[in-house]
DNA sequence: AATGAATGAGACTTCATTCAT
DNA sequence: AATGAATGAAGTCTCATTCAT
């Protein structure tokens, strides 16, 4: 006799809907510009609730990195466990294009507030995994020109997604786009010495 | 008989003060995050000082741009009278990167700002420039990698120059070698075509 | 078990006290002059807790109206219905009187502050009512001394109150005498023309 | 070869100009929320040049009332030196009638200003004007009614002017009207007791 | 006769946060 | 699980005024 939907009675999900609620919000406002009081209006909440829920502002985006950063560290965590071969690497592009895809919001928001956020404890730890990232996918005395293309690499498929926004085509096949691409570069870095 | 380094007469130059100022703190803490009063703070002035030079605080950030923003039209104007061959686009990208390299802080700004800049008007003038160049590079009915190639050249040279913070080198080599591979994901994408 | 003088509890009449002070130093001082500190002060509450209440300062000013002007309204709508003869506007008169006697702070506010007033939504609302109670005291196509009669009835009632003020006497009676003349003037306007 | 109303060369009139769009504006808008930069701006002068023909912002409106304020002066001298007549009190009237149609503009904006001007100098002196006008119109010891209408009488003539702009005629004929009505009021108060 | 540059005070407003209930 | 009421700090901005030139 519940309905799942209804407006009154939001039974333990509220926690939830903040997150959800905030990550919009931050991802289209950004961090600093986005107020508690515009969070609670828009769930129809007082803001002493979502201290009910979080410790402070800062609480919730850091919730959010928590909830959405594990395929992340898993992924590197695995990566770490592999040989440092091409293959390898192409592995890990391709299954880090699978995990964006399933946490583009939340890398839209980082990418469009790296400065709001650089101060923040999420900062840090974010900045962390691209370090470890690059460093799995990169190899530490090549030439200057092929670390640029690891880089680039990995900063193509943080950006892609949304820096094609206004390109026709369907997301899916642009992700793709984006993996190929992304696979190319590393494996130029890799190959130019014929032989390696 | 002018008292050059009288405490009270900064010899007409605040306004470009104020600029460079603000400049290094909206790079450094971001936009929202950097208050009037840390900007006055600084340059031991007032901030109704600051209010004597600029109408509101976007207006500061908008004569950024207006000073810097030129450079970058100069090419892209220059850009539409060329011939749309190969040629054409590694020379852009070429000047692009000089271009880049004098307003670098600018563009770390952008690239960090992205969220809390959208809706200020200076937005929406970033985001016209970047379609126009990326019209220019790219075209239009290439193939969907290729396009992603020329977008990733693009912001790789945006990003290029503050992600290489961690690799050792000089600034200036890391730049051509940003250049390069922007060169080549762009040739890449023209030649894929056999016999182009 | 409540205390009912606590000093960090303030029975929830909060909002009323907000208003209360807000009108006496509106009227004292004038709406401009007065600023949310000083009202502030006054009530022992810092500036925010103003805003918890009223949105903005002429929110304040609006409130204010919605609650005082509700007899006026009242009042309009009782004339609109009755027929338009002399006994009406006499009793309109008799009415308006009582009326005014008890927001007669608020009418002296308006009229002592038009000017800041105007552009208010406030101002629109009010010159509304006027039109209106003027178009129900006096005759479309009168003698303009008629016209001005009527207007005159109506303002010296509005200006008397205060205006008597350098006047010895009490209070209700000058109420009275204030009536007299204007029921008076608007006689008069009725009547000029002999047989009527 | 000099053309009198050319926009550079401002001859000596710049302090008349300043008080012309001062009072225009303070009309206008009211006092308080007139600022020294708007009056500037609408005379294309600094605000700095405002402090050259005046000490303060209040230096500005006496100088409005020392300048517009002396036909009523003469007028109050005049009457002094009549003897308490009705008769004398009905050409004050219409002296005075007279006197108002060429200062209107500062009369409506005293009428308008009277919670702002209240703590200004020129409000002092204003209502010692209106106190010593009162007292020549009406008797002392008259009925209460009486006074009232004498009193009304006055601020009739001067709300009369601007409150009438609904009102469609000529302003001379309305002017006359107001008058008309102001003595009627006065007669009355005076002939109520038979045989005076 | 007027400007350019600046100031100090203070305006309105918003924010993240707290706490008793 | 959440609210109502409030706070302290800080934000952007405007104002009347000053003064050397």
């Amino acid at each position: 006799m519940s309905h799942p939907t209804g407006k009154q009675h939001r039974r333990g999900n509220t926690r939830q809907r903040i997150q959800d609620v905030a990550l919009e919000l931050f991802a289209e406002q950004g961090y600093e510009k986005t107020s508690l009081r515009e969070i609670a209006e828009r769930l129809e909440v007082t803001k002493a609730a979502l201290y009910y829920h979080f410790k402070t502002k800062e609480d919730i985006l850091v919730s959010l990195f928590q909830d959405l950063q594990r395929p992340i560290d898993d992924l590197i965590e695995w990566a770490a466990a592999q040989p440092r071969t091409l293959a390898t690497k192409q592995e890990v592009l391709r299954r880090y294009s699978e995990a964006l895809a399933d946490v583009a919001p939340l890398f839209r928001f980082m990418q469009e507030n790296q400065a709001a956020v650089r101060e923040l404890s999420v900062g840090e730890t974010f900045k962390d995994r691209m370090i470890r990232l690059i460093d799995i996918i990169k190899e530490p005395d090549a030439a200057l020109t092929d670390q640029v293309r690891c880089i680039s690499a990995l900063f193509s498929m943080h950006a892609g997604m949304f820096i094609l926004r206004d390109v026709e085509g369907d997301p899916e096949e642009k992700r793709k786009a984006v993996l190929e691409v992304a696979i190319d570069l590393v494996t130029q870095a890799h190959g130019e010495h014929p032989g390696s």
